[in-house]
DNA sequence: CAATTATTTGCAATCATTACATTTTTGTTT
DNA sequence: AAACAAAAATGTAATGATTGCAAATAATTG
């Protein structure tokens, strides 16, 4: 069931559905909310599956990125981290333990997109508006 | 004059006063508002100086981010961008020319700041948010 | 199941950034 | 102003994430 859910997603963006493709997904289904790197999803797919090419991972990732899939990351470090949630959201930055947290407020959504209906900026049009919360958490104990 | 103030800026700094430094403190004035990425530093300042070292530049660069002389930002591609603007603001990416706009504006700034004074985010403090305002500049005479 | 077309492979190559051992400068002290 | 200690610059090599590419393989469509 999981598997098929996996295949209809792609069948609907009209890719072809591959065993790779779809150990990625299951990849960042499995890390949602971790925002993990490309090293990470290839290390947790190569556990069952060794032989998958790195550059494949790369490409399914931008695939995905291509299609609304999935999310890609901008971070301090310059690697690019990748999120499966395609909704839009905010995410915190703890820079003491290179932890990512969504954020999500459709509160501060509604507050953003008035803000920005009335200051317009010349010759702009505006696809997405995201913040970065930067920060540091206080403890271990951030995850539940 | 110009060359004093960066002299004394450095100095206030507790950073030993090198003509490297001088030379990227200039290039980063002279691109104010470009964000420009190291390699763009670079190239402005072998144009009158070159023989200066890339590392040294690229350590230069890292001085000034830890003493916040200058920000470091990230970007789409994973080259990083530094700005010379160390007031909080936000950034305008443009995707189709891969320009990067400053975005300053006090209201956002204190509605931001009311919203999370009212919603706190358990077990994290908050040292700074900035906004990523994302889409397209829609022609060729964004500047000015 | 054959044809067509997209995808995967497995390296090699790129390119931004960092590391490092050595040399040079800086700021400070006599 | 010469000397000293500490910090910074050099230059080249290394790193490491990501991409390119030609050949091999696999997925869909009829």
């Amino acid at each position: 069931m999981k598997n098929n859910n996996i295949t209809d997603t792609l069948k609907e963006k009209g890719l072809k559905v591959t065993p790779q493709r779809i150990r990625v997904m299951e990849a960042i289904i499995a890390l949602d909310g971790k925002h993990p790197m490309a090293d990470q999803i290839i290390h947790i797919i190569r556990r069952n599956d060794p032989n998958i090419s790195v550059g494949t991972i790369y490409n399914v990732l931008d695939t995905f990125v291509k299609h609304n899939l999935i999310k890609k990351l901008k971070t301090e470090k310059g690697i690019m981290r990748y999120d499966g949630n395609t909704k839009n959201h905010h995410h915190i930055y703890s820079h003491s333990d290179d932890e990512i947290a969504d954020f999500t407020n459709e509160d501060l959504d509604d507050m953003l997109n008035a803000f920005f209906a009335k200051h317009r900026i010349k010759d702009f049009s505006i696809e997405s508006i995201n913040l970065n919360i930067n920060g540091n958490f206080n403890n271990n104990l951030k995850k539940q």
